[in-house]
RNA sequence: GGACAGGUGGCUGAGCGGUUGAAAGCACCGGUCUCGAAAACCGGCAUACCGGCAACGGUAUCGAGAGUUCGAAUCUCUCCCUGUCCGCCA
């Protein structure tokens, strides 16, 4: 959520900004609503509490001449009337404000000035790590020899949930077990971040902090006798750990980690990827969160995306790290790197991960906030975060990668010691 | 799920429906005293928004929301949370 002065103050930095996202045409009838409405939010604001400030001299009075024994019922009645322009006025006010923050709800994120304009073809690699087996012949897809191996078990997994929902088995649902230490060790012991374990479920304060409610009720799986929500990631949960609360000097900056499995109807997504563990609607993940200051956060998300990296590096996946452009960055992000592994036995690059520097757009949203020194005012941080990494398509690509020859499965050397073998066969 | 008891400023804790933004204490900041410190004393000390160059003025906020009233921290209702006891349960 943005700041409501840009309206005031800032509208062709606003505008800008949506033109660099390439929806500058498309928003433009928003922004001049919201520039108009802020002025009419300001003015009925002042109208109303004039009228505030009278009414309160009128009671003031009445009790002054109640005390003195005097008479006040033409006072009261005076009241009164004031107490219905007020009641009116507050309506018409609270329409305004409301209107003017539906608005500002729907306004992307301003991105970062380094990022480039345009859509998802503006694009652009910036490294890749690793040699894909592109062009190998003779690469089983994952749940061919997911299947034969009897680590995975996707029929099973659709009678008993639905299709979308997997069963791992043996091997597999001890890998699942492994890398889930190996990712949260990784990040603890040599990146530094405190480990969090945190609940599936949330209520409606916590999803609209992170901004999936209101605009994204249907993409979640909802328990509505109780009006919870299961995540659709642990950003949700650990993002939203300091909501309502300000940070105190010494506090920042902090970084949490967190398994946990997400839930996502992909309502949308019908049909697309549909095979395997590509698209699924509960997958595990280990997330990255991060609270930083507003002067170090650009360099962070170059922390945390190597942090990511590490991951793959560590599980010999050959990846490419893509700078989104303007237009495919996330509605909440000021700059995100994707991480995309290559998966040779579908023949595709798979996002992995997604890093992102949010600048104060959830944090304003959220109200969390330090104190940079004793005394200070209270500032918004900066949130981040990223998978490092999200499970499923993880396993599809070491399935596929790690594929050898004679159909087995090798077991990389960072993970052997959570596995407890070096070969799936 | 049931029965009680509560939710007031950074903390503790007062608060008859009418100068209560809110007593008092602690903490914190400044000053006097002191070689310095402690103690003592004096003063200051919430946030947000609106208007104003500013000084300052105004409005709102006592868990959240709605209501009664000329006027609500104080009365009514709903909800949320915390504590204790009972029930149920991995």
């Amino acid at each position: 959520m943005h700041d409501i002065r840009l309206l005031r103050d800032q509208m062709a930095h606003l505008r800008e900004g949506m033109r660099r996202r390439g929806k500058l045409e498309e928003l433009t009838p928003l922004l001049d609503r919201a520039e108009a409405l802020e002025k009419e939010r300001r003015d009925s604001i002042r109208v109303a509490e004039e009228a505030q400030a009278e009414r309160n001299r009128i009671s003031q009075d009445v009790a002054k001449r109640r005390r003195a024994g005097e008479d006040a019922d033409a006072l009261m009645a005076e009241g009164r009337a004031i107490g219905e322009r007020i009641a009116a006025l507050e309506t018409r006010r609270q329409a305004v404000e409301s209107e003017v923050s539906d608005i500002l709800l729907q306004l992307p994120n301003l991105t970062l000035e380094e990022v480039t304009e345009g859509g998802e073809e503006a694009n652009r690699v910036v490294r890749t790590w690793g040699t894909t087996r592109e062009g190998d012949v003779g690469i089983a897809p994952h749940w061919e020899v997911g299947e034969r191996l009897g680590v995975l078990d996707l029929p099973r997994g659709a009678k008993i949930a639905g299709s979308g929902f997997i069963v791992y088995r043996g091997g597999g649902a001890r890998l699942v077990r492994a890398l889930m230490n190996f990712m949260l060790d990784l990040h603890v012991e040599e990146h530094g971040y405190e480990e969090l374990w945190v609940p599936l479920l949330v209520n409606r304060a916590t999803l609209t902090g992170t901004g999936q409610l209101p605009k994204f009720e249907e993409d979640m799986y909802a328990v509505p006798s109780d009006d919870l929500f299961l995540i659709p990631t642990a950003e949700v949960p650990v993002t939203n750990l300091y909501r309502d609360e300000i940070l105190e000097p010494g506090d920042m900056p902090r970084a949490f980690v967190a398994f946990s499995a997400c839930f996502r109807r992909e309502a949308g997504s019908a049909g697309k990827d549909t095979r395997g563990l590509l698209r699924v609607h509960e997958f595990d993940k280990v997330e990255l969160v991060r609270y930083a200051t507003p002067e170090t956060s650009r360099a962070e998300l170059e922390l945390l995306t190597s942090h990511a990296e590490t991951v793959l590096q560590r599980l010999e996946l050959p990846y490419r790290v893509l700078q989104l452009a303007a237009g495919d960055t996330g509605f909440s992000s000021a700059m995100t790197y994707d991480l995309e592994v290559f998966a040779p036995g579908v023949g595709k690059w798979l996002e992995v991960s997604s890093c992102s520097v949010f600048t104060d757009f959830q944090a304003r949203r959220a109200n969390i906030r330090y104190r940079a020194a004793t005394g200070e005012k209270p500032r918004f941080v900066h949130t981040l975060n990223g998978s490092a990494l999200a499970f499923s398509r993880i396993i599809a690509a070491l399935l596929e990668q790690h594929q050898q020859p004679d159909g087995s499965v090798r077991v990389p050397a960072a993970l052997q010691p959570y596995l407890g073998r070096d070969t799936l066969r």
